[in-house]
DNA sequence: TGTGGTCTACTGGCCAGACCAGTACGTTAT
DNA sequence: ATAACGTACTGGTCTGGCCAGTAGACCACA
């Protein structure tokens, strides 16, 4: 005979979980706006400072927008990739995650999402991928602007990452898109925290040229529908870029996700 | 020149951040307490509703614990799987994302995780692995007992989810770990109020025969560290174990993964 | 030598009431 | 028509308070 724990429940919990509910069996969509906290603390019997804790739990989850003033109360937020982001940062910056892990799993994701970007037969999504692929020859061949390597790198990551972006979206699976949007994120952040990005500018523009080579590659392999290759070169982009940015040992885990 | 709007944070906000910081720079680990709630409002200048909310959505983002009358202050907790579980069921039911999405992402993280596992030379969580496939032809055997389908449907589904966790755990990525555990825990509250699981006695016995097949030869293949064969058989099994539960189109999804 | 009970000084959970700054929206002045 | 203004709300935050629950020390008892 097994006794389960004697549940308590918070009642901001409550007030938490009835409202996700809402949402969840479609009685709240994105855009509606719920009552006033004066109004709800009445429907749920409970004083201001509960419901209040209630609606702070929702909007530190992104599930809702409250602004003081607006006397249409609090608005009900569609889904953002950010809200995976959260436990996504945490989770990494836990004792015994490393960041080899993240990256480790950034290249199982892209390589999949090309696998099946490769796979549909969206053309429209093909060009978008085709279209961030230029910007980054673009941005390639004009290095020799007035800009600082500072800022040369901050756009590179930003194009390069746009370009990743729109592969996850031709995926045509939003949970790929989501996690590989997270993960994306939290190792860029991880990257400009960990140091300076002080690249000397020839090498930084030698990984500009490589990356933009390797993703019009990519883009072409995509486009002729070749899955396999679509996920082989992906993998093996990806691997290149954290070639010199990796201890071997860790460079080895990485190795088996490209055969 | 870019202005960028002046960032509004909610008091609340930022005692998150400095505590959710000082977790993620190392200051504070799981197990430490934190100081009482009016401890709390003195450090932080502010008056307590306004740290409990902040501590609410610590509680309610799996970050903290906390106890009525326990004068040690609340408990830093070591992350959870469930933190990323609550964001990916809401996007779940979010309008837009379809079961067979869900579906399509397990199947690409399961063949990866199986990947791994056979790439990973660890024997005692290879060992673990096998352990629970014997579970799974164990409980196809002893089939003949006096429980109702309902029960052994439930037991199939645990001890099925517990051989996948072994794999994802095998795999040692910790992210692939997790997301994988959010994944398969959706998936099985989606199945559970989605139809009662009324299944035959005959079909059912027939569907755990056929996963216990299924999982011994994926567990053979792990053990011989057949990386390819791996990832194919353990896409392959997935792919059987949903065949009659999807439309063709919905399978349509699901074949590019497989080759 | 433990075992269970009691007491105490806290804790967090919740509530009532209040003030302020901000917002939407109707009204007025131009 | 348009711009400025009022008003009546909103959420954000604070003060102060009561209650139930917990840990830990103490104590009586077997």
């Amino acid at each position: 005979m097994q006794f389960e724990p004697v549940k308590k429940l918070n009642s901001y919990e409550m007030i938490v979980d009835q409202i996700e509910a809402g949402i969840r069996e479609g009685r709240l969509h994105p855009g509606d706006r719920l009552p006033g906290e004066r109004k709800l603390m009445e429907t749920f019997s409970v004083s201001r400072p509960t419901v209040r804790e209630a609606m702070r739990v929702l909007h530190a989850t992104g599930v809702v927008n409250t602004r003081a003033g607006d006397p249409r109360g609090a608005e009900v937020l569609p889904f953002t990739p950010q809200a995976l982001e959260r436990p996504l940062a945490r989770m990494t910056h836990q004792e015994g995650t490393t960041r080899a892990e993240l990256i480790q799993f950034r290249l199982l994701l892209e390589g999949q999402a090309s696998l099946l970007a490769a796979a549909a037969d969206d053309d429209s999504a093909k060009r978008r991928i085709a279209a961030r692929a230029l910007d980054l020859t673009d941005l390639a061949e004009r290095t020799g602007g007035a800009k600082s390597t500072a800022e040369i790198s901050e756009e590179f990551g930003e194009v390069l990452s746009n370009f990743h972006s729109a592969i996850r979206a031709a995926s045509g699976n939003q949970l790929l898109q989501a996690t590989g949007q997270a993960v994306d994120e939290a190792l860029t952040t991880v990257a400009r925290q960990r140091l300076g990005e002080e690249t000397e500018a020839p090498a930084l523009e030698a990984r500009l040229r490589c990356s933009a080579q390797d993703a019009a590659t990519l883009t072409e392999r995509i486009r002729a529908g070749d899955t396999a290759g679509a996920r082989r070169t992906a993998t093996e982009n990806i691997y290149r870029f954290y070639k010199d940015r990796l201890s071997p040992h860790e460079l080895e885990a990485l190795a088996p996700l490209i055969g």
